[in-house]
DNA sequence: TCTGGGGTCCTAGGACCC
DNA sequence: TCTGGGGTCCTAGGACCC
């Protein structure tokens, strides 16, 4: 059996940790820029407010009163998740953290009868310790516990926990489950799905097996096969990234080349950040300009270019050096540019990097190396202290609006002394 | 006026080879 | 005018996830 551990509205969980005024209240988290929303509270839910929602669609709720608004604080939702997983994890024997909210727990060698008593043990222990909610969802296969996790949030009698045990629950839970709801079922699935009268999940279990090869591909037979009860879905997804990606929509449009050479400079950095805390090492540096594709009176412009770096580079130098001769590449004049991002993949082990035999200086490799650690230690203290001249002077938040965000509870000094 | 960010996997189709 | 068949590998883009 899988158990899904799933943490209740998230990000505004989080707020309200610190903020327990929030308790009762219609809260939602927004996007960065305050662009929209991407946690809702049961109250907001209620309020009809969906996901995704602009921001400046609901926000004469929040002046009215009816509503709070919180800009996003990852670093706070990171530790509190964190927390969460290091509790899931010395609990069971297995544990696979699927996202910053979610978890699945393998309860191999843990006898069925114990299973309920252990769940609620570990929702008490994260409310308790953490303060954060949590549903768990237990059943045979990882597609079914997601099901039963939604259960065990959506109805307040399962308080939090649903175990979908036998034949029975599990036809009941799959009739009373519309089919976009499924894990791996999204928009366009579900719409073709519905195209041939299949409304529930149940609906499409149901189906004979050649009839689901014929109509859908792999993914769809898998899903299929994971209602019925048969593990599919079952390799652990690797802790290291095969891509790793910076970008960002800007709070107002950027039409000139320098500014926005040293925001693309930036968020290099951070990709060669990310790659050295994870000790991987990246030989394909992408970078890609977004116009605004809501201004239809604007002129539209999407390129991206890539380049094959001839060794695997982990250095802050090396990354924003090819970042930057790529967006000369792309950049054309002209238009107003609303995101930008780079990407690295290809991504390799640091250790095990492959140096080519001629015409390679290790020794210039060697000192990027040296300063990007030392760069590293002193921003490990004092978030971009040190940067390359190339990257944005300013600090990081710059340029990104959040009128509504919380203070760093979790890892500010000061914020935690204003707490308290 | 204002519309997020970061991932994975799969597939179709092109390039290339014999 | 007529112009094979079959395989592999790579990549871009779509679909999906949170």
């Amino acid at each position: 059996m899988y158990a899904l551990v799933d943490c209740n509205n998230f990000f505004v969980s989080c707020e309200r940790v610190f903020r327990p005024q929030l308790e009762g209240k219609a809260v939602v988290v927004l996007s960065n820029n305050d662009g929209c929303v991407v946690s809702r509270s049961n109250e907001s839910k209620a309020m009809g407010i969906r996901m995704c929602t602009p921001f400046y669609q609901i926000r004469h709720l929040v002046e009215r009163g009816e509503l709070v608004a919180c800009s996003s604080n990852y670093t706070l939702y990171g530790d509190l998740s964190s927390r969460v997983m290091s509790i899931l994890a010395d609990t069971v024997p297995g544990i696979e953290i699927y996202s910053i909210d979610e978890a699945f727990l393998v309860l191999d060698g843990i006898s069925p009868e114990s299973v309920p008593g252990l769940c609620r043990d570990l929702i008490r222990k994260v409310r308790k310790w953490v303060g954060i909610p949590v549903s768990i969802g237990v059943a045979p296969t990882k597609t079914l516990a997601k099901i039963a996790s939604h259960f065990a949030k959506t109805y307040r009698g399962y308080k939090g926990l649903c175990m979908m045990e036998t034949e029975e629950k599990r036809l009941k839970a799959l009739s009373m489950t519309p089919i976009r709801d499924v894990w791996g079922i999204g928009r366009r699935l579900s719409a073709r799905m519905e195209s041939y009268g299949i409304r529930t999940a149940l609906d499409f279990a149901c189906r004979p097996a050649e009839w689901v090869k014929k109509h859908f591909m792999l993914n769809g037979e898998r899903t299929w096969l994971e209602l019925q009860g048969h593990v599919c879905v079952d390799e652990e997804r690797p802790d290291k990234r095969k891509s790793i990606c910076t970008s960002r929509s800007f709070a107002e449009m950027i039409a000139d080349e320098k500014l926005l050479s040293a925001q693309v400079s930036d968020f290099a950095a951070r990709c060669a950040r990310k790659l050295r805390k994870e000790h991987t090492a990246a030989s394909q540096v992408t970078v890609f300009l977004h116009t605004n594709r809501f201004r239809e009176d604007l002129g539209q412009y999407f390129p991206s270019k890539s380049v094959r770096l001839p060794v695997a580079v982990n250095s802050t130098q090396e990354i924003v050096s090819a970042a930057v001769s790529l967006l000369h590449g792309i950049f054309r004049p002209g238009f107003l540019y609303k995101k930008a991002g780079v990407i690295v993949d290809d991504i390799v082990d640091e250790d095990s990097v492959q140096i080519p035999i001629f015409d390679y200086d290790l020794s210039v490799r060697r000192k990027n190396d040296m300063i990007s650690h030392v760069m590293d230690s002193i921003n490990s203290r004092e978030n971009n202290l040190v940067r390359l001249a190339a990257q944005r002077d300013t600090s990081y938040a710059d340029g990104i609006r959040g009128d509504y965000r919380s203070r760093r509870y979790s890892t500010s000094l000061e914020d935690i002394i204003e707490v308290h």
